[in-house]
DNA sequence: TGAATTCCCATAATATCCCATGGATTGCCA
DNA sequence: TGGCAATCCATGGGATATTATGGGAATTCA
């Protein structure tokens, strides 16, 4: 599971590392996923699990009749084009590419945020200004926490 | 799983070089099998696992009464008929014959574009310009990512 | 025999691996 | 509980391997 968030450097070669409660999560094959958001400046990520999940996940909607070949084949395209595999190294490292960096305005560090099943990075100030919305929505919405089912 | 989209020249011999995310998508039979798509003007393609995937899909279509016999033919003969089996050199080439070049606009470099189980390739500013339509497209349907079942 | 195709080698750019280091945290044992 | 040792983590730099691509030699086909 994703949890927690961690702001890491960006090296001159494009390093960073991904955090080690990630590499926990992520299991035997040492790559996480990652693509540019189409909601915003900012990557989405996961391991191979969630990658296998997105992929099941459409076919089934499309199998059901709800989702229309033609949006399945755009967010396949979004996606699964956009995504790229990128192993990390025994120090835990991955490098980012050019085009991801460019989305996600990222230039002297990352900050990577856990979401469970995926997560995130972003601009470290970027991700500050959303978090600060986010706890405005968070307080304006029926909270989860106090009636999770034991 | 065939992920990402890169672009590659194609030389004066025919050849391109199968991007090498891809190729280890494929497995042991150093081979792709592309068709030109029904659908527009680019090829789609995968390993021999979709080809094999495709069959049965038809199969069991047919039988479960989804797909009407003659329909299946027309289908086997646009796709298993018009499908080539390229083999790919040490170096990760294949050369694409004349005819696929022709219906997908190719000429100076290909476009390969992941989408999990399979592949498309296109014309390079094609393939711009259709992923600027499956943008907006994604952006007006339901996102699959964020509500993917755990 | 001529044209096309396949195979093989070369190379520059890039990505990956490996070792080293410092800082912080954790664990251990008195 | 206090302090020392060991471990883990993030990061830097250099060495190695891979990739994409060009060109030539060998082979096949008509």
């Amino acid at each position: 599971m994703f949890l927690s968030t961690a702001t890491h450097s960006i090296d001159a070669k494009g390093r960073t590392s991904v955090p080690s409660g990630f590499r926990d999560a992520i299991g035997e094959d040492a790559a996480v996923f990652i693509w540019p958001s189409v909601r915003g400046a900012f990557l989405e990520g996961g391991g191979k699990a969630l990658m296998d999940s997105v992929q099941r996940e459409i076919f089934d909607r499309v199998a059901d009749g709800s989702l229309l070949p033609e949006d399945a084949e755009a967010q396949q395209v979004m996606l699964m084009g956009a995504a790229q595999r990128l192993g990390y190294d025994k120090t835990g490292r991955i490098v980012l590419p050019d085009n991801l960096r460019q989305h996600a305005n990222l230039s002297a560090s990352a900050t990577f945020v856990g979401l469970g099943n995926r997560f995130q990075v972003w601009d470290p100030e970027a991700h500050e200004a959303r978090k600060a919305a986010m706890e405005d929505r968070v307080k304006a919405s029926p909270l989860v926490m106090g009636i999770v089912r034991p």
